[in-house]
DNA sequence: GTCTATATTTGGATAGAC
DNA sequence: GTCTATCCAAATATAGAC
């Protein structure tokens, strides 16, 4: 932004620019080897470069994987912008689409998934900056589905994260590349829309809005 | 079995003995260290040897993944054999408690439930032999909901587990050790209920029952 | 900024004595 | 069956020359 140092800022953008293509090729890795199996070596060998020299971009392995993580969550972040403008304004069908949508993502890409919603990698924790930006994911997602009408307390959000996750998940761990859970995201779509829909009419005959967390519903165990 | 050599028998039994003691050891590793954070050394630590005597049980790392997966399959054959006497009858509280027993079991252990069911270890791959009980147990599994008359094609079969490992997978995931997704298993289990009983009628009233995969919900993408 | 060389650690696995 | 000693490979990370 600063006017005065125009060499420095030209290094600046070059040093950056490099920095994600090191985070490109390490996401390749990750893809071909699995997540935890990711390595520095290979990493440097994709980007034509020797390992000492991440060095000067990383200043660890765990510093890579925050790169990753930031990373996925901007490409989600985009994937959502550039596609919520086409969504349905019907409830039912929002729903649908935006199951669709997270489904998507989610299985193109399993090495993404296992870092950005599984946090399965060893030692890893995500930095504040970078888990700032999964929270602005989460509150865009939460945001899309109550302008819906269709959550009102975090039990409803819970529900949905529950229903759309378990898909994902069982399509990745079980038929990889096929769609045998892909079929189901409409019928799973519906199911909570229904569910969503009798539940409000539910409370809209009782009257009063109680708050959340005094579902008659009892809990198991 | 033989009558025969019964110091052989008993050097048999002993070694058995002992090889149960590693895996339980492993199990401990694992649930401290995470899964993929297992190493021989802290293994031979807690059973009081050193690395070099465990090979005398377990060709290598891998064959001991192999033996936990192996256990792990066998608690569960125990735990559902257990616990399915009292299984209620009637079909919606059968089905809710299936739900439970399945989020009870998964959730009570999350570096269990990564091996046998979620596949993320490096380079492991059951053994045939203890491929075999993990399709015992799943058969086990699918006969109960078939006998509860719920599931009558792979499609009901995918959307349960689906449902149930996506209970689980938010729970290990966002809530260790809480219950927030906990509280959502009865619900979760009447929506499936709700959904398989009014697809049941709708294929009751159209007369012939259809073969499996003919569905009229078209799949996206 | 990038490299060569190297330190350091760690972890799986084997040889061979007892 | 268990051990000591050792090997080997891989992987992160650093020092210091260019």
């Amino acid at each position: 932004m600063a006017l005065g140092l125009p060499s420095h800022d030209r290094r600046a953008r070059r040093h950056e620019a490099t920095k994600a293509e090191i985070v490109v090729a390490a996401w390749e890795v990750a893809r071909h080897r699995g997540l935890a199996g990711l390595t520095l070596a290979e990493v440097a060998a994709r980007v034509d470069m020797r390992v000492p020299s991440l060095y000067q971009y990383f200043a660890s392995k765990n510093d890579l994987y925050d790169a990753m993580f930031a990373q996925g969550n901007d490409e989600f972040l985009a994937f959502l912008e550039e596609r919520r403008a086409e969504l349905p304004t019907d409830a039912r069908q929002r729903l649908r689409a935006g199951f669709r949508l997270y489904f998507e993502f989610c299985t193109s890409d399993p090495a993404r998934y296992q870092l950005l919603f599984q946090r399965t990698v060893p030692g890893f924790e995500p930095s504040p900056a970078s888990y700032a930006k999964a929270v602005e994911v989460m509150t865009l997602l939460r945001e899309d589905l109550a302008r819906a009408g269709l959550v009102h307390d975090q039990e409803d959000e819970d529900l949905l994260t529950a229903l759309s996750s378990g898909l994902v998940d069982q399509q990745i761990a079980n038929d990889p590349g096929g769609d045998r859970w892909a079929r189901l995201i409409d019928v799973v779509a519906d199911m909570a829309y229904d569910h969503l829909k009798s539940k409000q009419r539910r409370k809209g005959r009782q009257g009063a809005r109680r708050p959340a967390g005094t579902s008659t519903q009892g809990g198991p165990r």
